[in-house]
DNA sequence: ATTAATTTTTAGGCAAAACTAAAAATAATA
DNA sequence: TATTATTTTTAGTTTTGCCTAAAAATTAAT
């Protein structure tokens, strides 16, 4: 496997959340940030590999080669995240890139002792479950913010929105995956919430409460 | 730097020891087990980006930014073989294959990071020295075990062949990093050599005592 | 000092993964 | 339904790093 492989096969992986009877070639070109006739190519290989299922103006598919494989990859890359973060002391809105990289490092035994180093974790900095070595994934119940109730505490655990400057904002409103979260006003018109964090009042836009997620 | 353009700089900062006036490309094409051809036109690249100083016919050496950026590598190399064997539990003759693809992560707050995690060692599981965040290298007086005076004792403190079957064999006969020898006997028809290893009686053949570094 | 052997370089190609531009298929709209 | 508009695919290039085969330069040997 290429590392080009693998970035194609981790991005449908994601898109087929959202749309699951095939992810759109431009959707994959837009995530890659290549053009529509290079994901083309890749997705005639892939498929002779049987990692994906295409047809031609259909859109790709994962098999279950393919969605295993791309697990393993993303298994990689929130594990090696983790250890950044509980290891290395990088902050959570610095470890995608470098994560990134080493995602592609290919050593079975390095993951798995990667994993139990770190004790087996479920869930990566930004709260994302980690699939196990068998690829299985631990699902948990968690709603966004916004569609949460009002007058009921939640406590965050993950953001839907990863990037760094995404995660800095939530650095400086002190707002942590642990944090606790009561919304105590709700104002339709400017979309704006009025919640309190860890028992103090803030104001934040519905656009922060629709990267949270709580539970 | 391409992972391939690292991998010919670290090749010729490791043979320029052996010959520091020029670097053949033969020697190199059998390193990297590639066909000298596909030197030369490396050779001209890195010339280009004067990491290497290159004259037709007449051999590669480092230049100051090349000797600079390949120290880099192998300094990548053995601090992940030393958080390998450390953190990991990896035994030291399987680390090699592993940070052959870990030295190639581009991150230099990393590197040090993992630096500073391990405690800054100063030496990697085979006994060679890691070249510090500036490139500098600790250099220690070390010889061969075939050099070694006879009645005299000495530390292990390094291997010359650093396979995973010439480490096996150590491990079966007991020796590692750290153990005493004394040569009680050399006899020089039949290159094998009378040595105490820890306290017991062994005999070795000429061959392991030309790839162990003692002091 | 020639000739032979070896080493190194050139020349021309190939595969992977990207690209541009144009054609074809599908989807949207009047 | 016919006509746009959009999406996707094809066709033809480019770049990187490798290859083979042949030519050129260097080194070794007679």
């Amino acid at each position: 496997m290429t590392t080009s492989e693998e970035n194609y096969l981790k991005v449908i992986y994601h898109l087929s959340v959202v749309s699951p009877k095939g992810v759109n070639t431009n959707a994959i070109a837009g995530m890659l940030e290549t053009k529509a006739s290079s994901v083309t190519d890749m997705l005639k290989k892939l498929s002779e590999k049987d990692l994906i299922i295409y047809k031609k103006y259909q859109g790709a598919s994962l098999t279950e080669k393919g969605t295993l494989t791309a697990k393993m990859i993303v298994r990689k890359h929130r594990l090696w995240e983790v250890f950044l973060v509980e290891k290395l002391n990088f902050s959570w809105d610095e470890v995608h890139e470098v994560a990134e990289e080493l995602e592609h490092i290919q050593s079975e035994k390095l993951i798995n002792k990667l994993d139990a180093f770190l004790n087996f974790p479920e869930f990566d900095p930004h709260g994302d479950p980690i699939p196990n070595a068998d690829g299985e994934i631990k699902k948990v119940q968690k709603q966004l913010l916004s569609d949460a109730k009002i007058n009921v505490s939640y406590k965050c655990v993950g953001v839907k929105d990863s990037s760094a400057e995404f995660l800095q904002y939530l650095d400086k409103q002190k707002i942590a995956l642990g944090s606790t979260f009561k919304i105590l006003e709700k104002d339709t018109f400017d979309d704006i919430l009025q919640v309190e964090i860890n028992g103090e009042k803030i104001t934040i836009s519905n656009k922060i409460a629709t990267n949270l997620y709580v539970q």
